[in-house]
DNA sequence: TTAAAAGATGCAATCCAATTGCATCTATGG
DNA sequence: CCATAGATGCAATTGGATTGCATCTTTTAA
């Protein structure tokens, strides 16, 4: 949480956060909504993978309101729109972040096993996984490393 | 599912899978209930990972019947005893196998895009995975081929 | 063989993330 | 400014998983 406080009372990162949220809004061709706007915002100001209710509360401290649907069909809509990122972990809970300067493609999560925390790992990366049994297709290859995040390494 | 009638009317296979569960449940120090030999029992017949219903439906076909949170329990059990191996997915459902041939640490997992199976893999595997953030401890990595299986290839 | 106790089971109720139906509201193009 | 395709809010529901508690069963020891 940082930045220099600006004319309209918000911190220039926030004041920057809006601004790209509305640019990615308004090249995804689709209605630019305050949903849409507000949640999209979260994600953009976040390094870490939000869950629903982080969303929620995330866009309550700013003053906002959105509907807990209204949240899951935003967040579905900016999938849809490789907008966002969703992703699943063992909680059973979805997460999503920015598709922003986060690579389209495939990446690596890093899970933290303390905090439950998942971040995107950015750059390429490689396996070698078993050989595959007579007649199994590969499309994707999902890599999670689980570990402590820094906060949680002490 | 093949196997020659014996005495009993099971098939053979039914026969070893009921002993070998008998001698697993036994080594693993704790009761031997007729509820862990059936889950134990179905598992140890699958090579795919089986869901909580799955594993339901296979032991009412073999005309037993254990309720659904006693078999959610034997799971967890068997689990914690290291005779299950349980497995996260994309739908949020957890699926289980027997920790029999499969090697007990780290494997990989192949999943399929259509049918939703999920198998184990033998083997070692190994990742070059992005260079960590300062600060991450890696702890264990977790590798899933996204894909088709062998039947949902055609 | 049997009795006590440690542990497992069944049932009902509950939790919680996620989804659906439907009436109402609104961003946007004309 | 209007019409409308599309978005939202509310209430109800789904479905996997979990919890509390009374009852039953496996085991151990007498």
């Amino acid at each position: 949480m940082s930045g220099i406080e600006c004319c309209n009372g918000l911190t220039m990162a926030e004041s920057d956060l809006q601004t790209r949220a509305r640019e990615l809004l308004r090249a995804a061709d689709g209605r630019i909504t305050s949903a849409r706007l507000a949640v999209l915002e979260v994600l953009l100001g976040s390094a870490a993978a939000l869950s629903h209710h982080e969303i929620e509360n995330a866009i309550a401290q700013r003053g906002r309101d959105v509907d807990r649907v209204t949240l899951y069909r935003v967040l579905d809509w900016l999938v849809e729109r490789d907008l966002a990122h969703r992703i699943a972990s063992e909680d059973r809970i979805w997460r999503f972040n920015a598709v922003d300067r986060v690579q389209a493609g495939d990446h690596a999560h890093f899970h933290c096993t303390r905090c439950g925390q998942i971040v995107c790992l950015d750059g390429p990366y490689s396996s070698a996984a078993p050989a595959l049994p007579t007649g199994y297709q590969p499309e994707r290859t999902e890599i999670t490393i689980h570990g402590r995040c820094p906060g949680c390494a002490g």
